[in-house]
DNA sequence: ATTGTTTGAGACAGATATGTCTCAAGAGAT
DNA sequence: ATCTCTTGAGACATATCTGTCTCAAACAAT
């Protein structure tokens, strides 16, 4: 077998990142596989995007496994919890290719399959989010449901980067960790400025927040379900 | 005429961000016009697309002149700056279903057309959050292309939170703002059980970055194109 | 060398999308 | 009521994609 079924969806997937569209033999010549031989893998094209979605859902809850997403959860542990959560972002960094492709494309949303199996995994890792809110790590002034699509954003932002050249591989663990936990403004001088800015502006008063002071309290988001 | 060309687009857009592979037909019936008249309006599908790239540029671009992007850059004033990408992000959160469409397409990446535009629109962007870092009101330890690619994921995030009804249109502002600026690390009390948390992993002496305590340093990002 | 298996190239019909065209129905202005 | 302009419905040829098929070539194993 010169190419396995294994190298035939890494390729299919790289190359729908690029081309959500691409046809069935654009999809073989990118495998380097001729399309009868891509039709004997998968007879249909719908069921080589189910195997697409099968292998990145697989890896998403690999990554988790390996992150200890779900005992860290239940431990209540905040040391625990943050380290599981450092854990998870680093560890879908090296996911985040096939990652994006599970946020994007469409087979991810209509096949029932596929859709449930993502829920239960956004289900365990909205259930780190939260236990990392009631244990102090994370703050609850975040709908939980925002931090998991803010997640997913800022995987697609590291998938950008890595496309782009923009961030230098070794160096994306630290700028997402950073990023994701302590945001994008500079230390304690430049919070002047910004909460300044906020009062100024139309939208500042306009929000259902009534200012920054409160951006620590623990007022909660708009829909909380899920399992903890 | 009973259905004007902004409407159509205005349709079109919102029915490809459902389904990015929307035919002609498809398009029409969800705009509630014929397929004759919308190739009367555009004479093929990649025209249409074109004016969908065109118009959702056109609203980036409104959204940076309202913010006052580029004169805030060229003041060097921090809490004018500070203003300025408060005022620019709280702006795209409107756009955010169009902007989305502008990150996703295709179309925008291989029309060199809407690709100059796009690239100049970042560039512009760009120039804000370089100055930002001068100014102090951005750390300067991330590089300015992932801060991009970072408000990007973030307003995909948005998107994605409208649209499941994640959270409530009023909070987003305020969200958003906190998420960006301060990221969704608890207060002072969280931060012990993650800076133990980056030690105590494989990769938290493994990255280009030595430890926690060099975050706020200036060593900068990768690339640095631009204009200042 | 021979056998058995897998592959690539291509033909094929069916389905769907595109772009153009015609023509009748309808809305609006005078 | 009449005229004009726009629309909707649909026919039409063309192109592309899909899924299946056949057959010859390449390959591995003995």
């Amino acid at each position: 077998m010169a190419v396995s079924r294994d190298q035939i969806i890494a390729a299919a997937i790289h190359h729908l990142n690029q081309d959500p569209a691409a046809s069935m033999a654009q999809l073989a010549e990118a495998t380097g596989v001729s399309r009868a031989t891509l039709h004997r893998h998968f007879a249909s094209r719908e069921e080589l995007l189910l195997a697409l979605g099968h292998r990145a859902l697989d890896r998403w809850a690999r990554t988790q496994g390996m992150a200890g997403v779900e005992e860290a959860a239940a431990s209540r542990d905040p040391s625990r919890i943050a380290a599981a959560l450092r854990e998870m972002l680093i560890g879908l960094i090296d996911e985040a290719e096939e990652y994006n492709f599970a946020l994007t494309d469409v087979v991810m949303i209509k096949v029932p399959e596929l859709r449930e199996r993502s829920d239960a995994l956004e289900a365990k890792e909205i259930a780190l989010y939260r236990a990392a809110q009631h244990a102090g790590v994370l703050r609850a002034d975040l709908p939980v449901r925002w931090i998991s699509n803010m997640v997913c954003g800022l995987l697609l932002a590291v998938r950008e980067s890595l496309r782009r050249g923009d961030v230098a591989r070794r160096d994306l663990p630290q700028v997402l960790h950073e990023t994701f936990f302590h945001g994008a403004a500079a230390g304690d001088a430049a919070d002047g400025a910004i909460r300044d800015s906020a009062q100024g502006t139309a939208y500042g008063t306009a929000g259902g927040m009534r200012d920054g002071s409160a951006a620590h309290g623990t007022a909660g988001g708009t829909r909380d379900g899920g399992a903890a």
